[in-house]
DNA sequence: ACGACCGGTCG
DNA sequence: GCGACCGGTCG
């Protein structure tokens, strides 16, 4: 059989059709790109003529789409990317769950999402990836933090029920990975993902805080920072050693500064980063809040994608269960992944890890308040 | 002109044969497994016979190549990497220098590596690449670790007047990036080639301790960390932080412990992982040395790949440079980059940068020596 | 401008 | 099983 009649050598000429109509090119203008006459792009749109690889790629140019771009839109070329990233569309409800496909490597991994329903699930992705779809665009005028932070707070507010983690990690680190096109996704997200929770932490806490005259602040710039250690007494004490987020209390018409929140998405080693600077925090009578999402899931072939944490157990703890538990490097952790196992009180430094949601039940807020009344009364 | 005629078609079709001869496959067998007569494959590679894409599919199939590897091969498919990596047999001589040719997203950017030859430079390129590819091979056994500190130290070798940070980074990392792809080689890197510098630290230093009666030790595992940590009478002091490489003296026929170094390719905010435990070594009287490749180098548009470090300017100094010369949170610092400013003398700590190569003038063993001597005469 | 952000890896 | 390794990013 000749190609030419062959129904999947028909799926790439439609592919072309559609391309250039798409883009409103005319078979006229087309041709003109291709230095051709308007009868070539109409025999081969029409399955009339033959085209060979040169000729598409040249047909290419004159469309301006990359023949990578082409071939992976027919879904001849399978992404190369070895991150899990979710398959747009492949995802099912299953009792009261969504499971959604990941594409690995060439290979399917389910993922299970607990207690979402399809249609919310679905109307996320969506919004998810138009959102970082459309920093790829040359006219794009949107920080790459604004647009995570504002996947991540849509996705909590349509799907509260789902473990913030799994929002974090695989409704919007994969999609980004999938989507985010401009530079290196993994850098970037490195870059902007980080920032983007700390931004999710101020504005989902700022009203509920504001009420009891507690104002919370993501500190995103070097001077900010700086700022807040230099209030707080710890200029140059602590090296020059960060924190995230600062807490205001408002005494006597003017704002204190009585603690303050480190971020992390997921620990590792780095968690001692912010060690020496939440213990001089606590050795002022400031408060210090580990705030993370515990955000580790080992991928396959070694794991299988669930965002297990990396607190270990409470009978079989990890290192970083004793930063808090044993060594009460900071006042408190939250971990915003349901499958981080809280601590089993009493604790030997009197420090616990809680576990929450963004739900009304996050007693984030109230230690906060807590401490803000603790921290006034001594004034 | 029909394709047919277009020399860049004959390059396609060249290429075809070239792929079938080297898998030792006749026009028979290959027609055989495309299901034609020999006479199709014969007319299609001597350009008497157009392919179209669908019939170059197929072929591709029928010598066992995908899509994608082919496009590649035939420079169709630029490599996405959007890490600036090394051309191979792009570098040429200038005056002492080797200027080596970058790819970074289809552009080429020169990087200079001063007081190279350039058959020296061609030795190592090939020696690093061979290492790399080898790991790729299914039967590998080699530890990337491994084969990372082995180009390592034929680099350092070779090249004995080239930058070791330009090692690092441009001969050793950026050849890893281009030619190591049984995972993603750039978490690959970071856990492989953190440990391959800690490898090569303790091999290039241990005869010329050994002779002093210094054992020089990478502390690969963690049980290997902890062992070192509770011998310093650090076990638990220090939450868990680590020690890449310790110091052993020997003292009445016993191996003491005197110090450690702290290893790290490049700081970022990374360095104040390892001021705890530096401050509590210094604090026992311990040595603590924070040894480093300075390894920063910023990519095109915003850099030109020059290796310029993290240190800053005597006059002009960051962060990092305050935890050496003014918070003095490790007693030395030797950075093998040599674009570094190393101190300028008296520093607010007393504590100060050294920049070396691993050439005979490379102060960091009689610092060792020294720190031995005058710990052993407290004992 | 130059800093801190984080996760796949592989031992 | 589960830890620490590091560099492109982009504000």
């Amino acid at each position: 059989m000749r190609s030419i009649h062959d129904p999947r050598y028909h799926l790439i000429t439609a592919a072309l059709k559609e391309i250039r109509e798409k883009k409103g090119l005319t078979q006229d203008e087309l041709a003109a790109n291709l230095g051709k006459k308007q009868s070539y792009v109409s025999k081969a749109e029409g399955n009339e003529r033959r085209l060979d690889l040169l000729e598409l790629s040249e047909w290419l140019i004159g469309l301006g789409i990359t023949l990578k771009d082409f071939l992976q839109n027919i879904g001849w070329l399978s992404e190369e990317l070895s991150v899990a990233v979710p398959i747009k569309g492949q995802a099912s409800q299953q009792g009261k769950d969504v499971v959604q496909k990941m594409l690995l490597q060439g290979k399917s991994y389910d993922v299970v999402l607990k207690n979402v329903a399809l249609d919310k699930y679905l109307e996320v992705e969506e919004f998810i990836s138009n959102k970082f779809l459309a920093l790829n665009e040359p006219k794009n005028k949107q920080k790459n933090r604004e647009a995570i932070f504002e996947a991540i707070e849509f996705a909590v507010k349509k799907l509260p029920k789902l473990n913030p983690s799994d929002i974090y990690v695989h409704l919007v680190y994969r999609a980004y990975i999938r989507d985010y096109k401009r530079t290196r996704a993994e850098q970037s997200w490195v870059r902007a993902g980080g920032e983007a929770m700390e931004i999710f932490v101020e504005k989902h806490y700022s009203k509920l805080l504001a009420a009891e005259g507690i104002t919370i602040k993501a500190l995103l710039s070097g001077a900010e920072k700086a700022k807040a250690l230099k209030e707080m007494g710890l200029e140059g004490v602590v090296g020059d050693s960060k924190l995230d987020i600062a807490l205001y209390g408002t005494h006597k018409g003017k704002q204190v500064i009585f603690g303050g929140i480190h971020s992390k998405a997921s620990l590792a080693e780095r968690v001692s980063d912010d060690v020496p600077c939440s213990v001089a925090m606590m050795g002022l009578g400031l408060q210090s809040i580990l705030l993370t999402f515990d955000a580790k899931s080992y991928p396959p072939p070694q794991g299988n994608l669930v965002t297990i944490g990396e607190f270990g157990t409470t009978d079989n703890p990890s290192d970083k269960r004793h930063y808090i538990e044993s060594h009460g490097s900071f006042d408190v952790c939250f971990s915003y992944n349901l499958h981080t196992y809280p601590s089993k009180l009493p604790t030997k430094s009197g420090k616990q890890i809680y576990v929450s949601d963004f739900g009304p039940d996050d007693p984030l807020p109230q230690f906060i308040i807590d401490g803000w009344k603790a921290f006034k009364a001594k004034l």
